[in-house]
DNA sequence: AGCGTTGGTTTACATCCGTAATCGATATGA
DNA sequence: TCATATCGATTACGGATGTAAACCAACGCT
């Protein structure tokens, strides 16, 4: 899997890394809650996920049930990554610094960040 | 501006956000340095980003010079939430453990951003 | 005055994406 | 057995994107 997901597929991509194997219609149902879709769309979504090698598929009597491929870590990496380099050289630092002047920060987070570093330092 | 860049648009705005103005030749001539594109497809990336309001022009004698009428930092902005919002659920902190985790920081890195997160408590 | 150059605008065209409808085969219930 | 519901596969179609070529008007040189 090399091409990227797009936003339509990356919500069902979402709730197969929540649970799998699912059938179309499991991922239909479930999808719903967040987008109005039809039965139809998804099917086209999943095709779609089936032919990028993000996700796989086995026979089950004579439905198929889907399951990811790609790890939701690996994709999230990924995507990041990509921001990371094209915005900030590669670096995280300035990514950090940016989100942090931006949203400003409750004390409980940065010690929860800091706490984090610590470990890392180890 | 509320549609979203491209990333071949992005390219021209890079050069847009490093100089400005500048004509369409210029851009295309320093664009040439990442991508090779013709002067033409360059044109239609500007109209474009003109027609999107993220570039504005004016005429200067007969031809138009491009500057950016978003700013890198605001651009920034918004894309660095969109992938926080999908993946994060919009919290900074996990994205910056997960980054962590992933690209090993130097000592020299966590100490940086210990000193802006300092900073940023008082 | 004529022509090549330069600049913006229009048109082109394949691919991807969002969002389905339709089709053909199979399973199932009456 | 026959209609119907169910599945995956195929086809559709408008808009965005990548990548240009063609077109037309104005400028500058000869």
């Amino acid at each position: 899997m090399s091409e990227r997901i797009s936003e339509a597929e990356l919500a069902v991509m979402e709730v197969l890394w929540e649970q799998s194997p699912l059938t179309a219609t499991d991922v239909a149902g479930r999808v719903a809650r967040e987008r109005d879709w039809s039965l139809a769309t998804v099917k086209t979504l999943l095709s779609r996920l089936v032919a990028k090698e993000a996700v796989g598929h086995h026979l089950d009597g004579r439905r198929f049930l889907y399951s990811p491929l790609v790890e939701r870590e690996a994709y999230v990496s990924r995507e990041s990554r990509r921001l990371v380099d094209r915005f900030f050289g590669g670096k995280l630092m300035p990514l950090v610094a940016h989100l942090a002047e931006q949203q400003s920060l409750s004390d409980d987070d940065i010690a929860e960040i800091e706490k984090l570093l610590r470990e890392m330092k180890s």
